[in-house]
DNA sequence: GTCTATACACGGATAGAC
DNA sequence: GTCTATCCGTGTATAGAC
């Protein structure tokens, strides 16, 4: 007994995150969701763009909590971000190269024509950076450090969905995994 | 005497750049380009689809050409790396945020969508790998580690990207480009 | 090659019965 | 809250005169 909200929720992470935002019409995401058009309206009287910035941070909180349990659920944080990226390769691989960060296509798209969805996109990446520098944090740098190692795990993750869905391999996480752990390591040698 | 085809690529990457593919009509590629529409499609039958291939070719290679004198003006590959963040912080920042790489955000849009466009993009990414890697190799590498630094060193930046004109601010450039010198010091490092 | 005008589909959004 | 039907603007693309 799913409800029509969570339906259309559901519907837009996925489209939104495989297509963008102005490649995704309301029309498709209710067929999507098994809903009426009019159901989409009285639920997101703000239309389309009340619907995606709920979407996204929606689907921003589902996937920080994905990725934070594959890090936790290794014995240190650099076995962590291995996991993290070697995670990401394996659902890019099962899904055809469509499914990689359900947020970062309508970043792109909104950041200098929307200014409440860039917001929304804005929220998300602090929400992540700063659950990535806690951990980081945790395995010894100090905090301005694991601020900056936090950031740039981040980046190497969204750069190389970017060179891995164009390409259709995923030679641009391992590679991206790779330096940030070797990052990583200079700075666990540096903090010590 | 600009020609009107030339114009409109001009307009094509700028646009599309900013605003991505679906948020780019072709009426508004015409009036930026001071164009006709009638002589957009009289230059490109094959309408949107075709202007966008060649645009993303034709702004992958004016990018690459610029970033590679960036790097070409340094001392050597790591003083070259700093400068490349530093100078796509700078850009980023004169454009209040909307000009970072010209088709990242079409790449992501594609991706899943259009074949045409996901090859077109593919290919520009493919041809930085290699500008990169080759000087990353002259810097004293082995292939291999230089192949694999390039593509994270190209991750970085456009990872940064999204994060930075997401948040309006230059940090993710900084910890981005930090982390990637840190990653490119160890691999010299090592292979000394 | 460029102009004006327009065809035609799809986009987002709404009305009103139930 | 859900259904059917529809409005209206915009989007891509084309026609035909010049």
């Amino acid at each position: 007994m799913t409800g029509t909200r969570d339906r259309i929720l559901d519907a837009s992470a996925e489209l939104f995150g495989r297509q963008g935002y102005h490649g995704t019409g309301v029309k498709a995401l209710a067929g999507q969701a098994d809903a009426q058009l009019a159901s989409l309206y009285h639920f997101f009287p703000g239309g389309k763009q009340e619907l995606a910035a709920v979407s996204i941070v929606r689907a921003g909180a589902f996937y920080q909590d994905l990725v934070t349990q594959v890090i936790d659920a290794e014995p240190d944080i650099v076995a962590g971000l291995e996991a993290m990226f070697a995670g990401a390769a394996a659902t890019l691989e099962a899904t055809d190269y469509a499914d990689a960060c359900p947020i970062e296509t309508v970043a792109l798209e909104v950041a200098s024509t929307d200014e409440v969805l860039r917001q929304a996109t804005a929220d998300v990446f602090a929400s992540w950076i700063d659950a990535a520098s806690e951990r980081l944090a945790a395995g010894g740098l100090t905090p301005a450090a694991a601020r900056s190692l936090a950031i740039a795990a981040i980046c190497a993750l969204e750069g190389a969905f970017v060179l891995s869905r164009a390409a259709r391999t995923t030679e641009a996480l391992e590679a991206a995994g790779a330096a940030t752990i070797a990052a990583l390591r200079a700075a666990l040698d540096a903090a010590a």
